[in-house]
DNA sequence: AGGGTGACTGCTA
DNA sequence: GTAGCAGCCACCC
């Protein structure tokens, strides 16, 4: 079993909130678990020990740029994430940024 | 026990 | 529009 703590847990729970076919921002999401941090949740999903539970890929930055998935900022690991996310209905472009705005669940 | 890092954000040049 | 700097929280070595 891996060491989650309390801060993971509600990242993780927050994550696997998210609807299918939209996705949220990590200000958004740690403003909802009540942190003023979203690089600390982008630790937490980075160092998720249960990747395929929680959908991680859902989650993007303000800028409506792609973060990263499974610890790879750059590779095909993105491209697999853009893909999961065009089969939910969110597309994005080339340089790996959100092409619909309104796709992004805001609290 | 301490320091450094990071899937971030916001502002300024 | 891009580029650089500083601030923030939690986790890892």
């Amino acid at each position: 079993m891996s060491k989650t703590t309390a801060f993971q847990q509600r990242v993780y729970d927050a994550v696997s909130q998210i609807p299918a076919g939209k996705v949220t921002t990590y200000k958004a999401l740690a403003d909802s678990i009540n942190c003023g941090s979203a690089q600390a949740v982008g630790q937490a999903l980075k160092r998720n020990p249960n990747a395929p539970e929680v959908p991680c890929h859902r989650v993007i930055n303000s800028q409506l740029n792609i973060g990263g998935y499974l610890g790879e900022t750059q590779g095909a690991s993105l491209e697999k994430k853009r893909q999961l996310l065009a089969e939910e209905g969110v597309e994005f472009d080339v340089g790996g940024r959100l092409i619909d705005g309104s796709r992004v669940a805001l609290p």
